[in-house]
DNA sequence: CTTTAATATCATCATATGCTGATATGATTA
DNA sequence: TAATCATATCAGCATATGATGATATTAAAG
């Protein structure tokens, strides 16, 4: 039998999981906006600082953002356009399956 | 400013987190396939039996499975298409970030 | 070279999660 | 109705997570 951590089920896993986190998704859905600066992310978000680096430090080691420096600032940018896409799949998936994701005592970030 | 938990964003991230672990992936994965009984899906993937009614109760809940009775079985089958576009993107996805997600030490399903 | 601005790291805490083992429910057949 | 098969639920434990506050690092400017 074919094992779950055999299957790449554990890397999809990841991956989603890098998504399932209202303060990453922040984060992501700033960035399709296009590229930004820490400091802005942290206007945009709301989010303390520290959490915002710490969250882009996760979905820089994962490959789902990149980043550059300029001058003092560092920008970041997403790490593939698929991203995304991805989210506005999300999207869509939930125009249909909100009411129940609402409902839903579980999956209940921390 | 926009809170967090006003944009939908929590909605968002309880769907990926629905999808953000390996046994439930398994799970989602098979039922790809076509529609299962719970004994059938316990025997693909390998997981103890209230483990798999465990988690087939939350993506009950929030809609990313359905179910109905047959006789004294029950059969789930995949509550939207889109979900298993999202699995199929998350693949293509992960073509290009797989290395950066396997070396990511976070994201770790507990 | 010193000061200051921008970002990164760290320890700590509270919380939600997933798994297991045992048990309960529910439906079918004898 | 009793026995059995299929599924669901529950309590308890171990673990990883996300946020915070304080501090370290790095780079530009004076």
């Amino acid at each position: 039998m074919l094992t779950i951590t055999d299957t790449g089920l554990a890397l999809k896993a990841k991956l989603f999981r890098g998504l399932a986190d209202p303060s990453r998704l922040a984060l992501l859905e700033a960035l399709r906006e296009g590229p930004q600066t820490v400091t802005a992310l942290v206007e945009t978000t709301g989010l303390s600082q520290p959490n915002v680096s710490n969250h882009l430090r996760c979905l820089l080691d994962c490959g789902l953002v990149q980043r550059s420096r300029q001058g003092r600032f560092v920008v970041y940018r997403l790490g593939d356009e698929r991203i995304a896409k991805l989210l506005q799949l999300a999207e869509q998936v939930l125009a249909d399956v909100a009411r129940g994701m609402y409902h839903c005592t579980r999956y209940n970030a921390p």
